[in-house]
DNA sequence: CTTGCATATCAATAAATCTTGATATTGACA
DNA sequence: TGTCAATATCAAGATTTATTGATATGCAAG
């Protein structure tokens, strides 16, 4: 699949717009984003999984727990850094 | 539905992203989208009416066929305008 | 106003995706 | 090592979306 493709059904979602919403703003752990969002663990775990293969987010491990925030600072995919970009432009539409 | 989120919908397939990579070097008829995509009619004809209520695309009628481009000629939305223009400079993912 | 072509829509099935609850994994720490 | 908390994965059902073939609509020409 195309990374294109793959991009756009990541963001083709509410609960994964409202995700990346909340972490283009700053990075949270899983149990924040359950508590936020207000929805099952494994729901949240999988939706982070798909924008992570996408590209989109990245995590890192702090203790216990998996914080996640976008990706793409400069090092990364020029796709990616352009479409999130673009998504803070509009955020307004997230 | 947000307009973000209908807009990634639209372009989370397959096929409606080939169509999107045709439309915005120039318009076709559903015909010659049918004949190049080497696809079913119904089935050019359904994508076609996804991008377009996305507002991706546009149509004209002339004579007995109808013509499909892209859309977001300065007088349209900015966010379907700064799609488009994006979705160009990142012609080679489509 | 009937025929023919281009396109749209519909109905049924198939395929993909989402949700939920249960279970598995991983790391921290006693 | 054993346990606990955080996160990930799995399996089953529910919902959404795509495909296909059949039928409907719209326009143009005779």
């Amino acid at each position: 699949m195309t990374n294109l493709l793959k991009i756009h059904k990541a963001l083709a979602d509410e609960t994964r717009l409202r995700m990346v919403r909340l972490l283009v703003r700053g990075s949270l752990n899983v149990n924040e984003m359950i508590g936020i969002l207000n929805m099952g663990q494994s729901r949240v775990s999988r939706h982070l999984k798909i924008l992570a293969e996408a590209g989109l987010v990245a995590s890192r491990r702090e203790g216990t727990w998996i914080y996640y925030q976008r990706s793409g600072g400069s090092s990364a995919d020029p796709l990616v850094a352009d479409v999130l970009d673009w998504l803070q432009r509009h955020e307004d539409g997230l």
